[in-house]
DNA sequence: TATCATGATTCCCA
DNA sequence: TGGGAATCATGATA
């Protein structure tokens, strides 16, 4: 057959078949050219590549039969929300948080954040050079065997999904990197560390203006901790719950610490009473009484006028015609006397409730 | 480094 | 179950 051309079908499939008996490697190119320059080839290759989608490849369409995997979507979505994928978000968990351990855990949360995107470039480098690789070798091989462009994405298709399967192992790695990084955190937290000067203020703020009941309610301790800068908002949605309670036992604990302390030490107390008490009356002769109500400190309750604790405070009289304000004169203010009146109004009406 | 201040924990009770 | 009381542990300061 060499030197002269097959003239029809069958002599085409003979020459192919004497091919395909010797292996393609001892044939010489006059051979293969002969075959690429027949005038039957496409033809040819047409039916076998027909001949093949319905004897071999399946007519569905893989890629449109599979949807997005759940898993991999929980892990992008858990990756971007802590700030590791997408866009550089600081990975910031508290405005509280002292300095140290927020450098810290932003700094180590970078350190993922370049690990995760450096190994994912790999991966995605890797899986498109060996795609690539294997289309240009299955297009070779389209040149002596028939292989159809759908098999050939066919191809690609199935082993993306292979180095899908790697991705999600990087992804869960790097989700579970995030999630011990945050635990040790949280129980770095959990030692001892002074609040924040404003967030005392705060803390105090209440007690002493809620001297007759200083024991706030579930909202109004979150009111407070968000008062105190103690936010959540920049808390990821999958830990939100964690540290909301883990916020409110804080506000708990300084009420808890804080009655205690104020009734061993009265004397102390009394001063720091008259403090905010006088911080209060130059709000209020600032124009503060339009203001809310329950935040008013009225220099009376302030100073002890309407402290349950206070030995001048004898059970069944009404307190504010019990003795001077020890500290505080500004209670002879009919303003703030007024205040402390509607105060005392609104705790029996809570009582009564 | 000693002392004080203060947040956290534990136990007990109503 | 929440609050009081005691205590522990640690940060701040002189």
């Amino acid at each position: 057959m060499v030197g002269t051309h097959p003239t029809n079908l069958s002599e085409l499939l003979d020459a192919v078949l004497k091919i395909n008996d010797q292996t393609l490697d001892d044939n010489d190119n006059t051979k293969k050219q002969e075959l690429q320059c027949h005038p039957m080839r496409q033809a040819l290759f047409n039916v076998l590549v027909e001949t093949k989608e319905k004897t071999v490849l399946s007519v569905r369409n893989p890629v449109d039969e599979t949807p997005e995997d759940p898993q991999l979507m929980r892990l992008d979505n858990m990756l971007v929300a802590e700030g590791v994928a997408g866009p550089d978000k600081g990975g910031s968990l508290g405005s509280d948080a002292s300095g140290g351990d927020q450098a810290d855990y932003r700094q180590k949360l970078h350190q993922i954040r370049v690990v995760y995107n450096d190994e994912l470039r790999k991966y995605e480098e890797a899986c498109n050079e060996f795609t690539q690789h294997v289309r240009s070798l299955l297009k070779d091989q389209s040149q002596v065997r028939p292989i159809a462009q759908k098999e050939i994405e066919r191809m690609v298709y199935i082993i993306q999904r292979k180095f899908s399967g790697i991705q999600v192992q990087l992804k869960q790695s790097t989700c579970e990197a995030v999630m011990i990084l945050r635990s040790r955190f949280l129980d770095a937290r959990r030692k001892r560390r002074n609040f924040s000067k404003q967030a005392t203020e705060v803390l105090n703020e209440y007690f002493y203006g809620h001297l007759s009941n200083p024991y706030p309610s579930e909202e109004a301790k979150e009111d407070l901790a968000r008062q105190c800068n103690i936010t959540v908002s920049q808390v990821t949605q999958i830990n939100f719950q964690t540290i909301t309670v883990f916020f409110a036992v804080q506000v708990s604990n300084w009420f808890g610490n804080k009655r205690i302390r104020y009734k061993k030490n009265m004397a102390k107390a009394q001063e720091e009473a008259s403090l905010y008490a006088a911080k209060k009356n130059a709000h209020v002769a600032l124009g503060g009484m339009t203001g809310n109500p329950y935040g008013m400190l009225p220099g009376a309750a302030a100073a002890g006028l309407l402290n349950p604790y206070n030995p001048m405070n004898i059970p069944g009289q009404d307190t504010l015609h019990m003795g001077m304000p020890p500290f505080d004169l500004s209670v002879y203010n009919p303003q703030l006397m007024a205040a402390a009146q509607y105060q005392q109004q609104m705790d029996n009406d809570n009582k009564n409730s």
